[in-house]
DNA sequence: CTGAAGTTTCAGTAATTTCTGAAAGTTAAG
DNA sequence: CTTAACTTTCAGAAATTACTGAAACTTCAG
């Protein structure tokens, strides 16, 4: 059976979204599918509602699943796999920002930490070591305060993002917290 | 004359990333030309070093201006224009993010604003309004909490950051300033 | 073991994105 | 105004990425 309009509307955007959110328009289909149903899809559901052929569904659900955005359900007596988000929506976007920060990030600051540590780094002009060291510091920094905050429970970060603009006057009564 | 075997892999690897970061290989590899350049280059320049079409340069130019990552230098007595990156790595940095941000974010944000207002919006499923949500409401704290950080000093991010797991310490701290 | 019900793989094709280079456009000196 | 120096645009070509569908594979009931 189709998707109902207002269905369809959400499941094209998360299609044009998705290759920004670096995965590919199917993929974002499948995802926006699989996390509106309450009850779990097996592949034939998404081909259909998708009109897209069974090897793609089977590409999509893979890659999904290597995102760690869907899991799989089986019922009793029967074989089909079953698809189904893999948490809330909270614990989703998580999980995409943790899979891109390794995309995205990781490659490069490893690149850097290398090439500081390389005896030809000196071949490069004064400039381009300090830009080196400048990106690669900002993804350090970057990386622990990413690591801090995802172990935290998402009720105190969801609080601590709250807090908003009152984070400027906490840091000043923090330093005295931080002090060694 | 061609690039530094060291800068060639600096080079190379922005290339490679650049479409993780939203733009394309060629853009990334301008990019990383321009950032590790102290002094400005003029698009034949960069034509040369990257040995691609003068007419790519000009397209990738205009994505990196779009961005606001570089910025145009003019020598009086020289027609050409030189460009240089527009900033520091941190502000390179901000400013990547918040672009990022309004073509990653922003369009769903309005999309299921949109959706929760509409009257047809009851056709959804109980599930489906549920966690439309609950997506628009994490984008929504993502988005304030955003423009905050994004408003502060450049330093005090930095010490904030620099905090770490002590986050979780202030938090308790925090919430004795932030009840009304 | 057999075969039905399902999933995955992958070679070839389709769709999309990026790049080139020539033509059109712009700017300013003379 | 004319021309040289430079930039931008854009149609078509090239490169890349995504999709299909048929074949191979897996699993399990009988």
């Amino acid at each position: 059976m189709p998707l109902s309009s207002e269905l369809q509307n959400l499941v094209v955007h998360f299609g044009e979204m998705g290759s920004r959110w670096g995965f590919n328009r199917t993929v974002g289909q499948v995802l926006a599918l699989i996390v509106f149903n309450e009850s779990p899809l097996c592949a034939d559901d998404i081909a259909d509602a998708l009109k897209i052929s069974r090897g793609n569904v089977s590409m999509s659900i893979k890659e999904l699943a290597s995102w760690q955005l869907i899991r799989t359900h089986r019922e009793m007596g029967d074989r089909k796999d079953y698809y189904l988000a893999n948490g809330t929506i909270w614990q989703l976007g998580q999980q995409v920002l943790a899979e891109r920060k390794k995309r995205e990030v990781d490659p490069t600051m490893s690149l850097l930490r290398n090439q500081m540590m390389s005896s030809s780094n000196s071949e490069l002009s004064e400039h381009a070591q300090k830009q080196i060291k400048e990106i690669h510091d900002l993804l350090e920094l970057f990386t622990h305060w990413f690591d801090d905050v995802q172990s935290m429970k998402p009720e105190h970060l969801q609080a601590l993002m709250k807090l908003g603009s009152g984070v400027g006057r906490i840091l000043e009564i923090a330093g005295k917290f931080s002090r060694k």
